[in-house]
RNA sequence: CGAGCCGGACAUACGGUCGCGGGCCGCGGAAGCGGCGUGAGGAAAGUCCGAGCAUCGCAGGGCAAGGAUGCCUGCUAACGGCAGGAGGAGGCGACUCCAAGGAAAGUGAACAGAAAUACACCGCAGCUUUUCGGCUGUAAGGUUGGAAUGGCGAGGUAAGAGCUCACCGUCGCCCCGGCAACGGGGCGAGCCAAUUAAACCCCAUCCGAUGCAAGAUUGGGAUAAGGGCUGCGUUCGAUCGCAGGGCUGCCCGUCCGUCCUUAUCCGUUAAUAUCGCUUUAACCUGCAGGCGACUGCCGGUAUAGAUAGAUGACCGUACACGACAGAACUCGGCUUACAGGCCGGUCUCGGAUG
RNA sequence: GCUUCCGUAGUUAAAUGGAUAUAACAGCCCCCUCCUAAGGGGCCGUUGUGGGUUCGAUUCCCGCCGGGAGUA
């Protein structure tokens, strides 16, 4: 399994217009469905300057790699991480399989 | 031995498994799959200066406006940078720091104070007057202030005053040293010309504007068919075999992403495509020149290039237990942030021992 | 990424380099009233921050910190 990168700016405002949410402690999930698993990292100014922010999206991103098999269906995602003190893999990996359940709970 | 000063280099290291960007090679018509090696910094940061490069403007030269710089000489592609020197300030010292041209072109400078380059309030003294007082001289003393007719002593005088003299300061001229800034010495002027230019200003030198989101190139979309991307087993392997995928396990039914090729149809707009995009005032070693910044020559090295934006996760070993921090067109500087230890010096000061 | 602007009471603003930084509204205290409202008086500032120039800085110069705007 595997997944591919959502890259154009129209897609990810589609989402944020039209996508359905789904919430946990750490992050959020902005979806809609789709044929393919397509993700995006969404990192904004306010988590801290640029070592931060790298350091958010590469948990983010190895976090969502070891989950995609708990992804009910094919869709688009973006992942919106909140603030917080700290950051950690095991807590991003964890409240992700939450927000997969709920997303098939949704459907 | 302790406390310092200056300069330089580093800034977790090594191995394994999975994963990401780009390069080369192999298979393939292509998409793709596999292998090999490669992938952030000393500040990549702030965007404060200087250049390259690109577009627009512009015959050439001058002037005005606006902006920047400001001791001297050099280095450099250039600079507001660097080096060496001059002057000033700090330190016992090694050494460090300094926005440092012109006030004899002109204007301005609150309040206080009599007065701010000058106009006499008190005082001091002379003349006058019955007295109160008036006139004149005077910057020694008082008051105010950040700053008061250069400071201090002596002579001098009615009282005083560079009025005169010695020393110091200031200014001018001459001589010597230096490319110069400037330094040393001599003679003179009795001070006319206080301070402030990160106040206006004057003088000298420099500057066209915008910035890679600059700019250049390429026609795009829809539908259909075929193939790839996926999973499992197998193989040393890029080999071979089976299964399209989702909707709760199965059947029916239904839905369908993206890439490539081919065909058909619509039809003229500028990308999310390609280039710019990384090999250049480059880095390293050695030799020569120079006090030095730096320059010349011989030899060697190839060292990120993304485009929603690549370095992470887990395990093991070691210790000092890992600071500040992430390239975005590219260089030369400046400024700011930074755990820690390492190396060098005929370097400085103090103590002890010989 | 590039360009550019702004930081003053709790809020919105003002202030030629010159006394203790000025208004309005809000907050707190006091007076007035039997009580409240209105009214009167008072309090509330590291002028974002660290240096420098100056006799003197909110103002001039330099370095940081924070916030906003424009640009495909």
């Amino acid at each position: 399994m595997n997944y591919e990168r959502l890259k154009k700016n129209t897609d990810i405002l589609r989402l944020f217009r039209q996508g359905k949410r789904a919430h946990s402690d750490s992050l959020t999930f902005v979806y809609l469905p789709a044929g393919k698993i397509k993700m995006a990292v969404i990192v904004s100014k306010k988590h801290g300057k640029a070592v931060k922010r790298n350091r958010i999206k590469r948990l983010l991103r190895e976090a969502f790699f070891r989950n995609v098999p708990n992804v009910p269906f094919g869709c688009s995602v973006l992942v919106i991480p909140r603030e917080a003190e700290r950051y950690s893999l095991e807590k991003f990996s964890a409240d992700m399989k939450k927000c997969c359940r709920k997303m098939a709970c949704q459907r």
